[in-house]
DNA sequence: GATTGTATCTACATACATGTAGGTAGATAT
DNA sequence: ATATCTACCTACATGTATGTAGATACAATC
């Protein structure tokens, strides 16, 4: 396990966030860890094994913050509250979800990261939909696809006006209502 | 006014809906065209300048659609059904809103462009609130930014999942309910 | 007829992104 | 001690993106 292998997924998880996964490239990264490029290339061996890579750790993390949420938060409606707080934290610093950021760029990734993606939005929603039922929607699934939605929609337009308020305002009827 | 121009314009705007306004290049919009690349830059000095072109032309055409939906459709339902259908038919075509897809490259244009994206997205929320307050909703500026939230959003989540629906079941709420 | 403007071209300059080839220095295993 | 592995390096090859300089052909204006 080296340390290296961390960071360089650490940093390209944050430059995917705020710039976009074709917005940095082999040689920002280097330059920002204090490397090499051929380096970064050794740890992975093409730009497409790291967006790979990247989306499969943070589909991991991302589940095991769901289980955490699940056994530390005792009310649906505060794990919602939850999630949207750590999204705003991100936004604060200029970064949007990174796999809405990927959606954004589907056309240039493998058939393998998109997949990954699919089920990423597909266990966020599987979870939303449980918060949902918990908390007596009529249509879970359909609740939980419209809170999602309106999430990563609402990051985009946030961070263009410029104002961080507007992701509560498009969730928190999710929230009380 | 060079019909190469529009033609530039229109292939840009296309480009940017599927793979983003950094994933062409003026190569890419020459070969498609059938001229060189510098003769795009005759029409368009930087690519920068194109960007704002582009935006600024799609805020003035979308601000005429709204006006003709306005006068040609009775209902306030039946208004905020075409917007759908309408980003159902581009979507079907792998595009997503030309202004979200640029709100997810925020971090690579000019301020410039931003400035005019936010206008779009302020301009879209303020036909929405009209539709909405039509409609009765008791709170329609915050109706109007969960439905511009929720459908840039279900943009990227139904590309991924291959399932337009996906627009639809994020959106029916607001025009029923 | 001479000048200017429009729209295009060829040719080139610069920079950067991605990636490969092959080498090195230190740690680990046999 | 030798061989192998790990993590890095230098150097380079290739392609592409953006943009500039200057020429050309043709139309419109003066």
């Amino acid at each position: 396990m080296s340390d290296t292998r961390t960071r360089i997924l650490d940093l390209a998880n944050q430059l995917t966030q705020s710039k976009g996964f074709n917005g940095f490239s082999y040689l920002d990264l280097a330059a920002e860890i204090g490397i090499k490029n051929s380096s970064i290339h050794y740890h992975f061996k093409a730009k497409a094994d790291l967006a790979l890579a990247m989306v499969e750790r943070h589909r991991e993390t991302t589940t095991k913050q769901f289980a955490q949420l699940d056994h530390g938060v005792e009310s649906p409606q505060a794990r919602l509250s939850s999630v949207i707080r750590y999204f705003e934290a991100d936004l604060r610093d200029g970064k949007i979800c990174l796999c809405g950021m990927m959606a954004a760029e589907f056309q240039s990734i493998s058939e393998e990261v998109r997949r990954e993606l699919a089920l990423y939005f597909r266990g966020f929603q599987d979870w939303l939909s449980k918060q949902f039922s918990e908390m007596g929607h009529a249509n879970p699934p359909q609740s939980a696809l419209q809170f999602l939605s309106a999430l990563e929609g609402s990051l985009l337009l946030a961070r263009i006006q410029g104002d961080v308020s507007v992701v509560s305002q498009a969730l928190d009827g999710f929230v009380n209502g």
